[in-house]
DNA sequence: CTCCCGATAT
DNA sequence: ATATCAGGAG
């Protein structure tokens, strides 16, 4: 298992190589935009988000105007995003919520952002983080819970793990960076299915890519 | 563990 | 044709 020192060369690693490739997407959105964007994307390809949250966010843009759409309306906008028929329910009724129980506001803390339907630990996370500003949480999504399996950083079976052990070994200053840089580094190389580690600036610090090269080469 | 669920990559 | 995608609830 790879240790504190080393983790920190890979993170270095990482954020030279995505240098100027910062996060465009949540500077122009509020948190509850934030949240639900993020409700969006959940299971669905970001391409697909953005087209999607762009449509929404000019139909309907705050707590109110979610309350006052119909389910059907906002399904309408929304389809195309994977579940989205649940999304849609979800999101009017985190509307009425944000709007009766807190105010208008979003609540802004983990706790309290789990409470709402559709909300689980990466969306609550990402939330505090991109919404608020905050690094006391790491959002965990699919691309952090393979990419830290891979390089070694952690070996664990669920993302709720990973979180808990990311926070042991990963240095708080990048709690709000490594999602975002895992991301971008799960979309353009440590691909799902066939990573191009020949390309990987960490790659000689993965235990993957070790471990793949011993039995034999299937880089591309 | 299953279901939600459409779009796209392989 | 199958795997996967900025997951979460029951």
């Amino acid at each position: 298992m790879i240790e504190k020192q080393e983790i920190e060369e890979i993170m270095q690693k990482l954020l030279k190589f995505y240098e100027g490739r910062e996060i465009e997407w949540s500077a122009s959105l509020n948190p509850f935009q934030i949240l639900i964007g993020t409700i969006l994307s959940q299971r669905t390809r970001d391409v697909m988000t953005e087209k999607i949250t762009k449509k929404l966010f000019e139909k309907f843009a705050t707590p109110e105007d979610f309350n006052k759409a119909s389910v059907e309306e906002i399904e309408n906008v929304i389809r195309g995003a994977g579940f989205y028929k649940q999304k849609a329910k979800r999101i009017k009724e985190i509307a009425e919520i944000i709007l009766k129980k807190y105010n208008g506001k979003v609540p802004e803390s983990r706790e309290e952002l789990m409470k709402l339907p559709g909300v689980g630990a990466k969306t609550s996370a990402i939330t505090m983080v991109y919404g608020f500003g905050k690094n006391d949480a790491i959002p965990v999504d699919t691309h952090v819970h393979r990419i830290s399996n891979r390089i070694g950083m952690v070996k664990t079976k669920t993302p709720e793990e990973t979180e808990k052990e990311l926070m042991k070994k990963i240095p708080r200053k990048y709690w709000n960076v490594i999602n975002h840089l895992f991301v971008i580094h799960g979309q353009s190389i440590c691909l799902p299915m066939k990573p191009r580690c020949n390309e990987c600036p960490t790659k000689e610090h993965c235990r993957y890519f070790r471990d793949c090269r011993k039995i034999n080469q299937k880089q591309s």
